[in-house]
Parts: structure tokens; sequence; C-alpha cells
DNA sequence: TTAATTTTACCGCTATAACAGTAATTTTAA
DNA sequence: TTAAAATTACTGTTATAGCGGTAAAATTAA
């Protein structure tokens, strides 16, 4: 899954949130939210972790590295 | 790994980059790169994306809902 | 169908991220 | 040690993300 808009929504829909709903829950605007699903990437990444908190989506960082030493 | 701006940090310098040239890679200022490095999460989702891109850093989204289906 | 809700879209205003420049500090190399 | 390079830190300016308000589509429910 490489559309986070599209993650979004979903696990809005499936916690039974409006877009307003979910902006109130993470302390931002609904027009951020609106951006986010939108895939705008020019969005505040502070923006995005609130999001993604309040819907209990984690954050994984992957690389050569990461994976072995 | 939760600690992106180490994450950044060692990819760097794994690809023997300064702060300097990283920017440039990713098209962005020097102080941005630097605000990443420090966890400052008020940079823009887009900056992140760019630098990631650059040191070949893969982004994953995980939650319940994105394990099964 | 109609009404209610939600989403999408656009608008100014405000707050602030991004930026280059500079300088001080820290790290690395000679 | 000294010199060079890199990082950290701060500043003023500019560009723009974030915001609420509003309204038009789109979706959902009755």
């Amino acid at each position: 899954m490489v559309d986070l808009g599209l993650l979004v929504k979903k696990h809005r829909k499936k916690a039974g949130l409006t877009q307003l709903e979910l902006a109130n829950l993470a302390g931002i605007g609904k027009t951020t939210v609106f951006d986010i699903e939108k895939n705008k990437e020019t969005v505040r990444w502070s923006n995005i972790l609130a999001v993604l908190q309040v819907l209990n989506i984690e954050v994984e960082f992957k690389s050569p590295l990461t994976e072995n030493g």
C-alpha cells in the first residue's frame, strides 16, 4: 500500500468517523484531512502523524541498512 | 527504529554525503535536512519523501487493517 | 423521490515552514 | 597541535500550509 490517502480514508471509515470528526480528534483542520486523503504531499509531517495516531496506523522505514545492521 | 532523524543521518553518512549535498540532491534547503535529522516534525511530508528517496529508504504504514484485509 | 449528511472545492487571512546567508561550534584530518 | 570540513544555530525574508467559512457536488438514508 503506497496510497496514504486511501489508507487514511479506509481507516477513517472503519472507525466510523467523518473527515471533520477525524480532524477534531487529531487537532487539525478539516481541510488538512481532506488534503491528506487526496495525497497532497505538501502537508506537514506532524499533521500526518497526528492523523495516523488517531487511526492507530504505524509508520515504518525500510532499507537495506535497516534490515541487517 | 522510530528515530527518523537518526535514520536519515546514518543513511546519509553511509552514502558519504554532507547535509548540504543531500539537500541539493533532494532539491531542498540545507536547513530542512538539518531539521529532519533533528526530528523536527513540522517539516513538509514532501520534503521528507524527497530525502528518503535519495537515500533509498522506503515508507511503510502498518495497522491491523493492513495486515489482513 | 426528498432530506440529511458528507465530501469536494474554493476563498481570503494568518501563522509559519522553507530558504539563503552568516557565524559559532563541533568534528575530522593533516 | 593546527587547519579544514562539517554540523549546529540564529536571523530576516518570502512562499505557502493551515485554517475557518462558505457553497456546490456527491453520497447516504428515509
